[in-house]
RNA sequence: GUGGCUAUAGCUCAGCAGGUUAGAGCGCUGGAUUGUGGUUCCAGAGGUCGCCGGUUCAAAUCCGGUUAGCCACCCCA
C-alpha cells in the first residue's frame, strides 16, 4: 500500500487531550444545568432519510447539507436522464437517499413523530451531538460541530420561553462568560411587514432587518429595495422602529393595526413577567433580530459573547408546527441551542476556564527495573483503588525521561520505588510543582494526595 | 457559490531586487548529571522550500496552473 498523506477534510478537526477535557467540561456544565430543569437526554443517528432533511431549511440550507452515497451500484439505477445531461441536482435523488443531519431539531421532530407511543407530551428533552454543514469553513464555523440543544414539545405554554431564559442565564453563569441574550417574536415582526403593507416580503424584510447593526439603515433599505420592497415602505419601517425602539408600550401604539403584531408584544410581555429583576436584566428585547430559519413562528432568542469577536453562540425560537410536515399536527415546541465549539473558541479567547477542568494522571510511577516495576503496579493499583487517577510508566526508561513524561503531561505528583524505598517499605513521593519530596507509607500518600488534590 | 491572503524542519516563522552549503526559536535525541522534570550549558538528528509546468546560464525567490489552509461575503452554531 502507497503512503497516503494524512490529512481531515476541510473544517473537520482533531481534538487533544487538554481540548477534550475542556469540551467536556462545557457539556457536563451544559447537561447539569438541562438535568436541573428537568430535561431527558436522546440521541439520534448522525444519518437521516434525505427527504426528513430537504426543505426544511430554505434553498441555502438544501445546499449545505451532506449528501451520502448510495452503496452498491447506484449508478445502474440513476436517473438515466440526469445523468447523461450532467445535472447533478436532478441527479442526487437518484443515488443518495441519505444525508448527515444539519442540525438536532428537524431530527427531533421526526423522533417525536416516530416515537409518539413512548414518550408523553410534554416532553423535554436535551440532544448533545454532531451536525454537518457543507459551509465554507472560516472563524467560528466548522463543517462539523456539536450542537447542544433542550427543547419542549407538547405545550404552547410561555412557561417555556421563561425557562429557556433561565437555562441560557445558568449555563453562562455557571462557565463564567457574560453574555447578552437577544430575544424578539417572529409574530412583532409579521405585524410590521403587515403594518407597512409588505407582508408578502416577510422573508426579504426579515433577512435584511437583521443586519441593520452590522450595515445600518441606508444599506438596510437598500436590500430591501433590492427584494422588491417599496423604498417608502421600508423608510416607513425604519420611521417605526426608531420611535419606538426597543419600547414595547410605543411599538404597541404603532402596531395597533395587526392583530400579529399585538400578540408577539403579549406574548414578549407575558414572559418578561415571569422573570425576576435579576433574570429581567439579563435578556433584552431586540426588536430587530431575525433569525432566518423558516419553522420558527413565535419567540426568538440569539445569545452573544460579550465583548467577543465571535457570531452568535446560540439561538433558538418556537415552531407552532414543527411536527406537521411528519403528519402529526397541533404540536407547538420551543427550544435553544448551544453552540459547544463557539462556546469553546470564546472561553479559550478569554481564558476562562477553571483549572479543574483538566481531568489528567495524577500520579506516576516511575519505572526503575523489573522489581521495583512489580511493586509500583500493585501499589497503583491500591491508588486507582483509592479513587485516584494513576499510572505506571511502561517501561524501565530513564529517570530523566520519565520526569520529562509527568511534566509534560501536568501530572502533578510522581512515587519513586527503588531498592531503598522497598528494603523499608515505603514510596517517595514528590510535588511536581514545588519539588518537594518526601517518604512515606502508601497509607500516609493516600492521605497526603487527599488533602491535595481537588 | 463569490472574493482576498498564505504555503520553507515535527511546530511557529525568517530568507525572496534570482547566484555556491536554505536559517532562527521552540520541540526532539544524546551529553554535562548511571535515583529526579520544569531553569542553565554543550553536541546532534531533521528540509525533493505544497504539487505541476514555464522564463533563465542559474528559481525557495519571477510567471502560469493546480491543490490545500486561513480570512471575508452569503448564510449560520
Amino acid at each position: 500500500m502507497g503512503k497516503v498523506n494524512a490529512s481531515i477534510p476541510k473544517g473537520t478537526r482533531d481534538f487533544g487531550p487538554q481540548e477534550v477535557y475542556k469540551r467536556q467540561y462545557i457539556i457536563r456544565t451544559l447537561r447539569e444545568v438541562f438535568e436541573r430543569f428537568g430535561f431527558q437526554p436522546i440521541e439520534t443517528p448522525a444519518m437521516e432519510q434525505l427527504s426528513t432533511l430537504t426543505g426544511k431549511y430554505g434553498d441555502e440550507g438544501d445546499k449545505l447539507l451532506f449528501r451520502i452515497l448510495n452503496s452498491g451500484d447506484f449508478l445502474r439505477k440513476a436517473d438515466a436522464q440526469a445523468l447523461a445531461e450532467k445535472d447533478s441536482q436532478a441527479l442526487s435523488p437518484s443515488i443518495s437517499e441519505k444525508g448527515l443531519r444539519y442540525d438536532l431539531t428537524i431530527p427531533f421532530a421526526r423522533y417525536v413523530v416516530m416515537n409518539q407511543h413512548a414518550i408523553t407530551l410534554p416532553f423535554r428533552r436535551y440532544q448533545i451531538q454532531p451536525v454537518w454543514r457543507a459551509d465554507r469553513p472560516q472563524k467560528g464555523r466548522y463543517r462539523e460541530f456539536y450542537q447542544c440543544d433542550v427543547d419542549i414539545v407538547g405545550t404552547g405554554s410561555l412557561l417555556c420561553e421563561a425557562e429557556l431564559i433561565q437555562i441560557y442565564q445558568q449555563a453562562f453563569s455557571a462557565l463564567q462568560l457574560p453574555v447578552n441574550i437577544l430575544i424578539n417574536n417572529r409574530k412583532i415582526l409579521e405585524g410590521l411587514a403587515e403594518v407597512i403593507g409588505a407582508k408578502d416580503q416577510f422573508n426579504a424584510l426579515v433577512v435584511a432587518l437583521d443586519k441593520l447593526d452590522k450595515i445600518g439603515w441606508e444599506k438596510v433599505i437598500e436590500e430591501m429595495e433590492r427584494n422588491g420592497i417599496d423604498r417608502s415602505k421600508a423608510e416607513q419601517l425604519q420611521q417605526i422602529i426608531e420611535n419606538s425602539g426597543n419600547d414595547l408600550s410605543a411599538l404597541r401604539e404603532a402596531l395597533a393595526g395587526s392583530a400579529a403584531g399585538l400578540k408577539g408584544i403579549d406574548e414578549i410581555e407575558t414572559i418578561f413577567s415571569y422573570l425576576n429583576d435579576d433574570e429581567k436584566a439579563g435578556a433584552s428585547f431586540t426588536l430587530t433580530l431575525a433569525r432566518g430559519l423558516d419553522y420558527y413562528t413565535g419567540t426568538i432568542f440569539e445569545v452573544k459573547a460579550k465583548d467577543a469577536q465571535m457570531g452568535s453562540i446560540g439561538g433558538g425560537g418556537r415552531y407552532d408546527d414543527l411536527t406537521g410536515v411528519f403528519g402529526l399536527k397541533e404540536v407547538s415546541g420551543v427550544g435553544v441551542s448551544f453552540g459547544l465549539d463557539r462556546i469553546y473558541d470564546v472561553l479559550e479567547e478569554k481564558g476562562l476556564y477553571p483549572e479543574t477542568a483538566a481531568q489528567g494522571t495524577q500520579v506516576l510511577f516511575v519505572n526503575f527495573d523489573s522489581e521495583g516495576e512489580a511493586a509500583a503496579f500493585g501499589y497503583c493499583r491500591e491508588l486507582r483503588a483509592a479513587g485516584f487517577r494513576a499510572e505506571v510508566y511502561p517501561e524501565s526508561a530513564k529517570m530523566k525521561k520519565q520526569m520529562k513524561y509527568a511534566d509534560a503531561n501536568q501530572i502533578p505528583f510522581v512515587i519513586l520505588i527503588g531498592s531503598e524505598e522497598r528494603q523499608q517499605g515505603v514510596v517517595t513521593l514528590k510535588d511536581m510543582a514545588t519539588g518537594d519530596q518526601s517518604t512515606l507509607s502508601l497509607s500516609a500518600v493516600i492521605q497526603h494526595l487527599q488533602e491535595h488534590l481537588a
